[in-house]
Parts: structure tokens; C-alpha cells; sequence
RNA sequence: GCGUCUGUAGCUCAGUGGAUAGAGCAACUGCCUUCUAAGCAGUGGGCCGCAGGUUCGAUCCCUGCCAGGCGCACCA
């Protein structure tokens, strides 16, 4: 928590009557009020009045005048039904500075004693189709969800569930026979099976016969039909390597390419199971698991004609991440519209008596738009990520040219920015809206985006070159004289990111990271305009004022995925 | 029909059981001989979808309704 938020909680605790001083919850109850002049932070006593019998305002004087006041508070003011605390600025500027100096990157991070596992499952992309806008949402997210556990002390397992088997490899495997092209394979394997991909469906509206050919073709790589085999091998190996260059360009690794080829051994034992569990009935040819208890439509776990489904290899996964893992938590980063699917997995397993599923949660996702259309990856109606990344890197190069043509290291600035152009806009909206994708707004580069905050950093760290350059006039540090209201402002946001670190992590919502850069970016640029650092009498405390800010961006960046730049 | 998510400024979105609801974009106006103008400051702009309820207090919690997205058996 931050440092004077848990001092004045344990101020307030002290003065409450014995008797409620257990049962409050005071890390809800304590508020930053709306307006700086009238305290740090409040106490509304108005909840207590039922339980007191007493008028809040009354109850509030008497907190107040409970309260012995510490070095670090300036005052207490009690206004109507709240009590108000005046935190000393220069003991606050003081704490929250040093702090961060000594605590550097993994200031805002969290200690396990002993390191619980979450194991993060995302991006998973169906290797026969591309990497669409649709999939950049899961990667980006799971990536920062990965970042942020990973900072709040939980052993990271990121686990890419591909989506490597099934019918739609037999659709490549026909397709690459009929109007393959060896030249683009080798270039651009993605793109090249995507292409095979909308042409087969294409053609099969008109020759049904093409379905045929694929599923026997998946029959035939099931039964391991060494030619058919050697070819998925190859499809699957080129994407793979495809998309780890894709990755690597966003800072992405995996501890895993565990996906649905890696499973389908595993798929006889789960159907045993649940057989022998006595969940399993037929009904119309197939194999389902009622549960109507759950108030939940059946749950399909096989095919009339056999075959298993999806949500058998998700329950197969699912137990190989428990025994394998030992997880405290498990996370499936993946769309919105597959909620009644992990609904339906989760209370099979719960059935079965596996209770560690509770454990194991759904972070679902709205749906991306392109236009007023939602993507198609049948009909080829996609954005390419690559494209996306290779335009956002082009646009930040021009402006580079544009305005700071001496810059040393030009292209991978530009990469870093328009890349973490892409991440903020799409970390920026709350993980449930469903978003609109323009090329316009995602490549944007000044307002509420990620190259803001990277200016920001920049921006900071320039003075700080300068100011090397620069005799310094001051060695005894008074930081009491940060206390300009810009400076107050700052040093408020600067304390209050470990609070935010952990609501990101409790809700599992990154974007609270992104919003709070952003005010973290005005508080500081506002700073800026207003007060001089370089030559300043309060040059060596401001400097600490700017080092501070600079690791907070830094690691809230991280956080997010993006790189900070030094210059730009 | 059932389930679920979303509904806040012209647009895109934050926000919280509490004291006057905030940003960005767009529009208009200022600010670069001074540490990076990818910036800063200002102006205008709001039945917080509608109606009830709980509460000292609701944009926030509950119920109903309206609008939109998504899902609901052999695809993943």
C-alpha cells in the first residue's frame, strides 16, 4: 500500500473505539478527497453513526481529538461528517522520494515468501489462420497480465495453446496441394496459409467436394500418414517461427507451445474419466455431460462420428495444468464470446470433484471491430498485426525525420514508439468494451497514448543530461521545498502506484496501469511548464523529483509491455 | 426466448456508496531567444440509457424496462 495512505489508517484505527477497530475496513473506508484543499486524505464518519448513535459530525470531532498528532502530520480538520488529514509536505516529498530512489524497478513490486505459480494462457493463435487484430487483444493482454504477476512475486507460466489440429489443418494441407506457392511459403508462412485458407473456402462454396478432401486429409494426418505428417510439421514449425519474430518485435516469450496437437493423446484418458465418474450419457449420437444442475446447456464431449471437441481438449489441458503447474491460479485470456464455453469446461471438472478449478478463471475480452464489421477470418476480412506493427513503426519514424532528424539510433526509436503506440491503445480501453479498430486512432501519437508517456520519460531524462552538464549548486537536499502544488500533485501520483499495481492485478485489468500513466504524464508535464529544474535553488530536489517520475513511467511501461526511450 | 456484456460531453473513453462527475479527440484562444511544443494553459460542451427500490447519501448496489454486442449441440 502507499507509505501515508497506511499511516493514516493506522492513525484513524488507533483513535476508533476498541470495538471497531477490528471489523472496520479501513483501506475501503479512507478516500483522497476531491479537492487537495481540503486534506490528503478523509475519513467520512457517516457510516458509523448507526452503530455509535451519534451525529457524524460528532463522531468526527471526537476521532479527531483522539488523534495525537505524528511529526509526518501537518494537521486534522474535521468538516461536516469528515475528518480530514493534512500530511506534512516536506516529510511526504522526503519518504515518497527516497523511497523510490532506493527501491528503484521494483518499486510498486510485491515479495512472495514462498511464490505462488499462475499459469497465463494466451495469444493461442490457430496457426492455419493469421494473426488478425482479433488476436493482437489476447496477446497484449496476456502479456502485460503476464508482467504484472510477474511483478506482484508470482512464478509466470505464459503458455501459448495453439491451435495446431483439427479439420482446418486438412483445409491447408488440400489447399497447399491444389495452389500452393513454395517461393511465398518460405517468405511469409502466415500469410502464404491464410492465403490457402480463404481460397479453399472460396472454392469449396462451389465444389463441396473440397470439405470431403480436407477432412480426409485430417483423418489421414490423424492416422500419421508420414507425408501428410512431414507437411503439417512444416506448416507448423514456419508459423511458429513466424510468430516469435512477431513476439520478439513486442517483447513476448513463451514458456510454452503446448497446444491442441500436444493434447490429442490425452483426450482418451479425460472421455475414461468421465466415464468412469458417471457424468458421460448419449444423446443423439453424441457424447455430452449434462448440466442442467449448473443451469447450463449439456457440455459436448464427442462427436457422434467419434471425434473429440474443443472442450475435451480444454478439459485435458486443464488437468495437465494442475498436475504439471500445481497453479494458484490459472488464466485464460481469451474473447468474450467463448464465456459459456469455459463456463461449461470449469463445471465438468467441478463435477468430476476436481475442486482446484476454482482456481482456474476466464479473462474475457470485447470483440474488436474493423469499421462497423466484426472480423472475418473466413472471408479474409482481417488486419494483419505485422501490418499494423510495420505502419505504427513507419509513422513514428516520419516524425522522427520530421522533428528530430539528428536522433541517434532512428529506426529503433521509431519501433519502440510505434509499437508501443499499438500496446497502450489497446490496453488503454477496459478489457470488457468492445473496441473499434482505425488505423487512425491506433496510430495516433500525441493525447492519451503511449507515446505520450514515452515522450514524457524522454522528455524527463533530458533534463537530466543537461543538468549533468551543469555545476550543481545545492548537495544538502531540502524537500521541503518541493511544495508547489504542481510538485505536491506529482509526489501524490508518484505514492499512489503501488495501489494501482495491485487493483491492476486484482482486477485483472491492466488498463488501470494506462490511465494512471497518463496522470502520472500530465502531473509531471504540468511540473514541467511551470518550474524550472536546471540552475533552480531547488535543483538537486527537483532532480530526485525527476528520477523518481522516470522510474515510475519505466515500470509502469514495463508493466504495459512498452520500452521506454531514452530520447526521442 | 434464455444467458451474458456494454450504455457517462459531438466522438473515443475514465471514474467512485460520499463533499462541485473527469480526460483525450474534434472546435475556438493563448504559450517555443528559456531543461524536447509528441507539450502546457484556457473557453465551450453532461436528464451519468429510462423507471422504481435500498441508503443519512446512488452515476456506482438491487429489481424491472429500453437500446446495442456476443453466446446458446456435434466449429474452435
Amino acid at each position: 500500500m502507499s507509505i501515508f495512505k497506511e499511516r493514516t489508517i493506522e492513525l484513524i484505527r488507533q483513535a476508533l473505539p476498541d470495538e471497531l477497530q477490528a471489523e472496520l475496513d479501513l483501506n475501503r473506508l479512507v478516500e483522497v478527497p476531491p479537492d487537495p484543499t481540503l486534506g490528503d486524505f478523509a475519513f467520512p464518519a457517516f457510516s458509523l453513526a448507526k452503530i455509535l448513535r451519534k451525529a457524524p459530525a460528532q463522531i468526527a470531532q471526537d476521532i479527531a481529538a483522539e488523534i495525537e498528532k505524528p511529526v509526518w502530520l501537518e494537521r486534522v480538520a474535521v468538516v461536516g461528517g469528515y475528518v480530514n488529514f493534512f500530511i506534512e509536505k516536506g516529510q511526504r516529498a522526503h519518504d515518497v522520494l527516497t523511497t523510490i530512489a532506493a527501491q528503484k524497478e521494483s518499486y510498486g513490486s510485491t515479495v512472495q515468501d514462498t511464490p505462488k505459480t499462475v499459469v497465463i494462457d494466451f495469444s493461442s493463435p490457430n496457426i492455419a489462420k493469421p494473426v488478425g487484430v482479433a488476436l493482437i487483444r489476447t496477446t497484449i493482454l496476456g502479456h502485460s497480465l503476464a508482467r504484472i504477476f510477474s511483478f506482484r512475486g508470482y512464478q509466470v507460466e505464459r503458455v501459448n495453446h495453439l491451435g495446431d489440429w483439427g479439420t482446418q489443418c486438412g483445409k491447408w494441407i488440400v489447399g497447399y496441394r491444389m495452389w500452393g506457392d513454395e517461393e511465398q511459403l518460405r517468405l511469409s508462412p502466415i500469410k502464404e496459409l491464410f492465403r490457402l485458407y480463404v481460397r479453399f473456402h472460396k472454392e469449396a462454396e462451389v465444389d463441396p467436394a473440397l470439405e470431403d478432401a480436407a477432412r480426409e486429409a485430417f483423418a489421414r494426418l490423424e492416422q500419421g500418414d508420414p507425408e501428410i505428417y512431414a507437411l503439417w510439421e512444416r506448416f507448423r514449425s514456419l508459423s511458429i517461427e513466424e510468430f516469435k519474430t512477431i513476439y520478439a518485435r513486442m517483447g513476448i516469450t513463451f514458456d510454452s507451445y503446448n497446444g491442441e496437437a500436444f493434447y490429442e493423446d490425452k483426450m482418451a484418458a479425460v472421455v475414461s474419466m468421465l466415464t468412469e465418474k458417471g457424468l458421460l450419457q448419449t444423446s443423439e449420437g453424441a457424447k455430452i455431460v449434462n448440466l442442467d444442475d449448473e443451469n447450463l446447456p449439456p457440455c459436448l464431449i464427442q462427436k457422434s462420428d467419434g471425434a473429440t471437441l474443443y472442450a475435451t481438449r480444454d478439459l485435458a489441458a486443464a488437468i495437465y495444468r494442475w498436475h504439471t503447474y500445481q497453479p494458484t491460479f490459472v488464466l485464460y485470456v481469451v474473447g468474450a464470446p467463448q464465456q459459456l464455453h469455459f463456463q461449461q469446461v470449469f463445471a465438468v471438472l467441478r463435477k468430476a470433484g476436481m475442486q482446484w478449478v476454482d482456481r482456474y478463471e476466464h479473462i474475457p475480452f470485447g470483440t474488436i471491430r474493423f469499421g462497423d464489421q466484426a472480423m472475418s477470418t473466413r472471408r479474409g476480412n482481417v488486419v494483419f498485426l505485422e501490418d499494423v506493427l510495420n505502419e505504427a513503426s513507419a509513422r513514428a519514424l516520419a516524425i522522427i525525420e520530421a522533428r528530430n532528424p539528428n536522433l541517434a539510433q532512428k529506426e529503433q526509436v521509431a519501433e519502440q514508439i510505434g509499437i508501443g503506440a499499438v500496446l497502450f491503445r489497446f490496453l488503454v480501453y477496459s478489457r470488457m468494451k468492445d473496441i473499434s479498430f482505425d488505423f487512425a486512432s491506433a496510430l495516433s501519437f500525441e493525447g492519451d497514448t503511449g507515446p505520450y508517456v514515452q515522450y514524457t520519460y524522454a522528455r524527463a531524462g533530458s533534463v537530466l543530461r543537461k543538468a549533468a552538464q551543469v555545476e550543481c549548486n545545492s548537495t544538502q537536499l531540502d524537500y521541503a521545498g518541493l511544495n508547489s502544488a504542481e510538485e505536491m500533485t506529482l509526489i501524490k501520483e508518484l505514492e499512489r502506484f503501488p495501489d494501482v499495481v495491485e487493483a491492476a492485478e486484482a482486477a485483472r485489468e491492466p488498463a488501470g496501469i494506462a490511465h494512471y500513466l497518463l496522470e502520472l504524464c500530465r502531473a509531471f508535464n504540468g511540473f514541467y511548464h511551470e518550474h524550472r529544474v536546471v540552475g533552480s535553488n531547488l535543483e538537486a530536489e527537483r532532480l530526485e523529483l525527476l528520477r523518481a517520475t522516470r522510474t515510475v513511467i519505466a515500470n509502469g511501461l514495463f508493466l504495459l509491455g512498452l520500452e521506454a526511450p531514452e530520447e526521442m
